[in-house]
DNA sequence: CGTACCTTTGACCATATGGTCAAAAGACGC
DNA sequence: GCGTCTTTTGACCATATGGTCAAAGGTACG
């Protein structure tokens, strides 16, 4: 049968994917989460996801064409999750509330979702090869947006004086390292949970930065 | 002929190395550390190594056994260059100059031996399988003594009070973000160099952490 | 030269891995 | 129960890759 006018190769191009097959490909993408974030690209074989995902190898294979279309849905998908929470930086809002607001959100995504975090760090350590298209415009202009807004806020005398994206830069290390170096962080400091600590040291870090003299 | 009473595989137990041995040993990490830091443990290749060292592959395993034992030679030749600048930081000297020095070498270190940071910070990634009982003794215990000595200048009131643990980790993250981050650094800023920049923002932002009120 | 050692390599091997395929097994509407 | 479409799988393939080996090519030194 003629399957419409589509292209296929495999999934019939049927606008609508069923309930089921939306399932399977989200159960998909979660184990290829959990198997890239811990291994990388290379790292990361077809076989681990598939049984991590309860699947075979040819069955996932049936949902995804490839082990690339996995990993670059994965990470396309998780890009809005990951910018969203300077997106939702508020020009219109307390000024120094608004950033420590972003703070702790990042914080508490790094705390929350590690995996997110790894897998963001290992596509950008290797070069972006999946994304830099992405990171030259999407996020290079949501970046010029609100460096523009903090800049505005300097200039009302809100915040102290600072370079605005650097500060930015600043906000993404810092709370990011928490999770990406989780194994550092934790051997120097112990079995203690570390993140009341670093919440606790941005807040510090981040008023002395910003509060205006 | 009976090779002294070693349980040797393929080079010869004697003691000293030749020149010889020595160079090409040197040549074979210089190239394992591009290719190490370009693609990761899993993503690295012998053939790529042999070939960037000018090698055959047989001919780089001459030298080492194992593509493990390549890459667990640079890691660890690599750690005390890395946590040198830490080391240097003297208790006797004046306090917020020596933590501005550790952090102007930490962000030269960074821009200089990006190989380096990308490597290491792979490998944490990763869940530092290879290097986790050093982090766990070395790092930790030089960690210990040194927030001791940040401790002790908080107390004598040379600088503002902190958390030193998670300064010090403030200061890792802030720098090494330019080295791991770098397509992402510039792709958000175009094309000038990140460099001159973040020097000045750390700046700030660490004298303004930490000068007394 | 000769000999004993060091170095290098082409050929080869076993395994891992991304991916294919045809056929079997379900689902679902009738 | 039947026919059609979707889903699943066992068997298989080509390639990549870490690693071995025996033999050839140096090298140093008497």
């Amino acid at each position: 049968m003629a399957r419409k006018l589509a292209e296929d190769k495999k999934i019939p191009e049927k606008r609508p994917l069923t309930r089921i097959q939306k399932a399977k490909r989200q159960t998909i993408l979660e184990a290829a989460l959990d198997v890239f974030s811990a291994e990388g690209f290379r790292g990361a074989t077809l076989d681990r996801i598939a049984a991590e995902a309860g699947l075979s190898k040819p069955n996932l294979l049936y949902y995804y064409p490839s082990k690339e279309a996995v990993f670059q849905e994965l990470l396309s998908g998780l890009l809005e999750t990951w910018l969203d929470p300077l997106a939702a930086m508020d020009p219109s809002g307390e000024p120094l509330e608004e950033i420590m607001a972003y703070v702790r959100r990042k914080l508490e995504m790094a705390r929350d979702y590690p995996r997110e975090s790894r897998l963001f760090a290992n596509e950008i350590l290797r070069g972006a090869p999946n994304i830099q298209g992405i990171l030259e415009t999407d996020l290079k202009s949501l970046v010029d947006e609100k460096s523009g807004c903090i800049r505005d806020w300097i200039a009302a005398g809100k915040i102290a004086e600072v370079d605005a994206v650097h500060l930015i830069f600043s906000i993404w290390s810092l709370t990011q390292h928490y999770s990406d170096f989780d194994v550092q962080v934790r051997a120097v400091l112990g079995h203690d949970d570390p993140y009341p600590g670093a919440a606790a040291h941005l807040e510090v870090l981040f008023k002395r930065l910003l509060t205006p003299a």
